[in-house]
DNA sequence: TATTGTTATACTCTATAACTATA
DNA sequence: TATAGTTATAGAGTATAACAATA
């Protein structure tokens, strides 16, 4: 409790503890993507195309948290960039399915040393198990119906 | 790991599993802040300044994860909206401090019953000890240097 | 010289509604 | 009627550099 207004501190806010600790371990991710020209948005989008292969957009709207007009925009750069195929789904044709390609591919794989070395600090310094236990949490938390 | 790439599954990246986790849980307090015509970055201002009172810029924008120059233009509005006060410090006068009003202390009071209900709604669902462990170690993942 | 904050600029994402095509 | 995705549009945030004022 602070003394204006009885709110709680914002260390147990879990909005902006989750932000918070989220800028630390994006700081040393964000200067890795800036390397390669990408951005935040297109890195998740090639980790979860990478994750499950070719699914429809809503799936990756809702696994990469982007809202699907921007997805749109987004997806129409990266096929343009040749990092990702969409075709039309035979059974239903509202529905575009998104394959990552090799190229795609590639840029996870030469930024994968570094995505390691990244993770491997964290757990340096935070610890195996807390890191798990961390992970499990906000899994936990991800899921749950507010 | 994944049949692609090798690399871990994207709900064990930190990166993603924090932003999930995140939208899981500003899902209503975005509902809540459209109510009131303000933006997230305006309301973890307010917070921020309501906890640790009158404070420079740069506090601000560290506190409440926003780069300086966002925060010029964000606190202009702000002021003339009268949310905020600031003046320029006697001792430094580079520094501009920052203030909390009576009015920007009210959108935090008229909000705070629906900001515990989403409190409580989520510790109903977790428990309150699985809660507490979460914010001790993002508390914890946000203090590292990476 | 370094630091605090502002301004300018270009880019990107967000959010919403309206729309098309398909189911 | 409902769903998947697109387009349009307005608004806001991000990122960087250049700058002014002060230390």
């Amino acid at each position: 409790m602070n003394t204006q207004s009885h709110t709680k501190s914002t260390s147990r806010s879990l909005p902006i503890a989750l932000l918070r600790a989220r800028e630390t371990v994006m700081a040393p991710v964000r200067d890795m993507l800036q390397g390669i020209q990408i951005t935040e948005q297109k890195w998740r989008i090639l980790r979860v195309l990478d994750e499950l292969g070719e699914v429809e957009q809503s799936t990756i709207a809702n696994e990469a948290c982007l809202l699907l007009p921007s997805l749109t925009r987004i997806l129409r750069t990266m096929e343009a960039d040749g990092q990702v195929t969409r075709r039309q789904d035979s059974r239903d044709k509202r529905r575009t399915m998104v394959m990552i390609t090799d190229a795609g591919r590639e840029i996870l794989k030469v930024n994968l040393a570094t995505s390691l070395a990244i993770s491997n600090s964290i757990e340096a310094q935070m610890g195996r198990e807390k890191l798990d236990k961390l992970l499990d949490l906000l899994d936990e938390l991800q899921a749950i119906k507010v």
